[in-house]
RNA sequence: GCGCCUGUAGCUCAACCGGAUAGAGCAACGGCCUUCUAAGCCGUCGGUUGCAGGUUCGAGUCCUGCCAGGCGUGCCA
């Protein structure tokens, strides 16, 4: 595997300008606005010190008898006040500019002062929402372009498992941006280079004076087996070894035969690989493909230029790059190896020669990267250098979104019985004969056409949905029957919950752009659902801040389950009051719209029914 | 050795910049289908947040030291 697996924390952070120009709540940014001005007064008549201002902090509370939005500011300002929290709460509020967003104010606890938000705004907010198209989100004041470099494979094997992480939340994270209205570029780093390369192609080479052209194209067909073939002559002979090493040589220097030989493998491994992104339901495509070598001519050029900028030092035959940064196991600087000793170039070169292409061609504010863990010192090493070598601006966002490592359910690193890699296309087979067996069970009566395209959906959507929903950061437990079993915290219940309000509207015969009259939210569940349908927005953008599509998964889940509690305790087209009917059709059509939305920012796909 | 990550209910995971009573799902147990799809809803049970200190009005969250696991640490990617 190249680039297979979350979220480092760099000794060097970097800015993010995202969350400068980052749009927030509308409602906190009012309450903010409020409350700053409410503490200039209180500067003015001298309650305050002049030096006592500092952001203020607005959070949704968790219990609703704590109201809908909370500030802490009392508690923060207590101390160089002079007084008590709860004193200084009161002083707070009774300074606040009046505002028809505000129904209520309470001081509850320590000091907290509780803010209950008016019907009428949440009912306009709603309004808002259902009448645009982009559901109110908020788009960037200036968008950005962002790199994201995602998934990644090695074009010398198949796509296992260990390739879902990057590919999935990857490309999640890729179209939330895009709905929030940024400039994305993917980039499919592929490993069609290196050392493993020179083995196959040394293998390859071997195999053309023994089979013929159609065996040897059958058995390329099998990667896997080619490659575990290749490894086995690699690992048993030193001269084989030596051959491809020297091949991966004569590659660099452009050697037509080994060109030609290395053109099959990747048109090859690249139809597999888009085999597998389409099964899924990830949006790269060929053009997205820029793998290591488009870079090969550039490294010669990155070792000269880091040469000329005096950074560049030969130890022990190589060219290295060392900082202070970094130290070794004895403490003295740790290289980065940017030309081997046999004049070889290595990963780190291509990785700033990418660095480079990203941020001058490409034009990148912010720079992604959707890969294993494993490798944080190296993605540290090469942001640090990049910028040092001036090949990236200071002011460019470089962050590892990293990922932690797949797991069996034994906690041990993924494997099938025989210790083999788990083939990705062998999992989604199996996920969608699951879902296939499920949906016939429930739903007898559907035509296989139909059984079919549910059984695809649910399937590949239980698989990317367990990814999804996990924390990045942590380890992976990859657990089959989990994953497929369909009940909780998973896909279905998604899909299912669209499917509800899709079987409303079918029933009734009506769009859901055919709502109107007025919100009436009388019933605590269908407050609730209101209250979290206006925060879709703010959760895209911590999506896209963090790269933590599990936020998304997190939103979704509640705001279903707030649906179906709602749906299972308000009768909509039962409803005996039309006035009552209309509004909670419109609550209904909000949900759905926003559920498909969130459901197809994530890659799954909704379904009318199931 | 040094560095990074992880440690929360039996299991899998949440917990927004330090905030109020640490939440879900699975599993277990008990209710709810003549009424918009029961892949659902409602409820019960389940916790010394690895351990010990510290900072704070307030700590799962920040700091220090331990313990356990994983990963990384010069010519792979």
């Amino acid at each position: 595997m190249l680039r297979v697996a979350c979220c480092v924390t760099s000794p060097f952070p970097v800015q993010s300008p995202a969350s400068q120009t980052a749009p927030t709540d509308p409602m906190k940014e009012r309450l903010i606005t409020l409350i700053e001005s409410a503490l200039d007064t209180l500067i003015a008549d001298g309650t305050l010190p002049a030096d006592a201002k500092r952001p203020v902090q607005i959070d949704r509370t968790k219990d609703k008898s704590h109201g809908d939005f909370a500030t802490n500011i009392a508690l923060m300002l207590a101390k160089p006040a002079g007084m008590k929290p709860r004193d200084l709460a009161e002083k707070v509020i009774a300074a606040l500019p009046q505002d028809s967003a505000i129904a209520k104010t309470e001081i509850a606890g320590p000091g907290f002062i509780n803010f209950f938000q008016a019907s009428d705004w949440l009912n306009s907010l709603l309004d808002q929402a259902l009448a645009d198209k982009h559901l109110s989100v908020a788009r960037p004041e200036q968008p950005q372009t962002v790199v994201v470099d995602y998934s990644s494979p090695n074009l010398a094997k198949e796509m296992h498992v260990g390739h879902l992480r990057s590919s999935i939340i990857g490309d999640a994270v890729v179209r939330t941006l895009e709905f929030l209205g940024h400039n994305v570029v993917r980039q499919n780093h592929v490993g069609d280079w290196g050392t493993q390369f020179g083995m196959l192609l040394a293998y390859l080479d071997e195999q053309k004076h023994e089979e013929s052209a159609a065996e040897l194209s059958s058995e390329l067909s099998d990667l896997e087996g080619f490659y575990r073939a290749a490894k086995q002559r690699f690992d048993e002979s030193e001269e084989f070894a030596t051959r491809a090493r020297g091949l991966v040589v004569k590659l660099q220097a452009h050697d037509p035969d080994c060109l030609k030989l290395w053109g099959e493998f990747n048109s090859i491994s690249l139809s597999h690989c888009q085999a597998v992104y389409d099964r899924l339901g990830v949006s790269l495509t060929a053009d997205d493909v820029r793998g290591e070598s488009a870079y090969n001519d550039d490294l010669s050029q990155v070792v000269a230029d880091l040469d000329a900028k005096g950074l560049l030092s030969e130890d022990q035959g190589a060219q290295c790059v060392f900082m202070d940064e970094y130290k070794n196991k004895e403490g003295d600087p740790l290289p980065v190896i940017v030309q081997k000793a046999d004049g070889g170039y290595l990963y780190a070169t291509t990785d700033l020669a990418a660095l480079r292409y990203r941020a001058n061609t490409l034009g990148a504010d912010r720079m992604l990267y959707f890969v294993d863990q494993r490798q944080a010192l190296h993605f540290q090493q090469m942001f640090s250098l990049s910028k040092l070598a001036g090949f990236v601006p200071e002011s460019t966002e470089l962050s590892h979104m990293g990922f932690g490592t797949m797991n069996g359910p034994d906690g041990r690193p993924f494997k099938t019985r025989d210790g083999g890699t788990v083939k990705l296309i062998d999992l989604l087979n199996e996920a969608e004969e699951r879902a296939y067996a499920l949906v016939k069970e429930k739903n007898p009566q559907l035509d296989e056409e139909e059984l079919r395209t549910i059984a695809r959906a649910v399937g590949i959507g239980a698989v990317k949905y367990a990814d999804l929903s996990k924390n990045r950061s942590s380890d992976y437990i990859f657990n089959f029957d989990q994953m497929l079993s369909f009940e909780g915290n998973t896909a279905p219940y998604l899909l299912y919950a669209y499917t509800r309000v899709a079987s409303i509207f079918r029933k009734a015969e009506l769009d859901m752009t055919q709502v109107s009259g007025e919100f009436l939210l009388q019933e605590d569940a269908e407050q609730a659902l209101a209250a979290r349908l206006v925060q879709f927005g703010e959760v895209l953008q911590s999506v896209a801040e963090k790269g933590l599509p599990n936020l998304l998964c997190l939103y979704l889940y509640e705001l279903a389950g707030l649906f179906s509690s709602f749906y299972e305790h308000c009768p909509i087209l039962n409803s005996e009051d039309e006035a009552l009917k209309q509004s909670r059709l419109k609550l209904a059509a909000l949900t759905a719209r926003t559920l498909k939305q969130g459901m197809e920012l994530l890659g799954l796909t909704p379904l009318e029914r199931m």
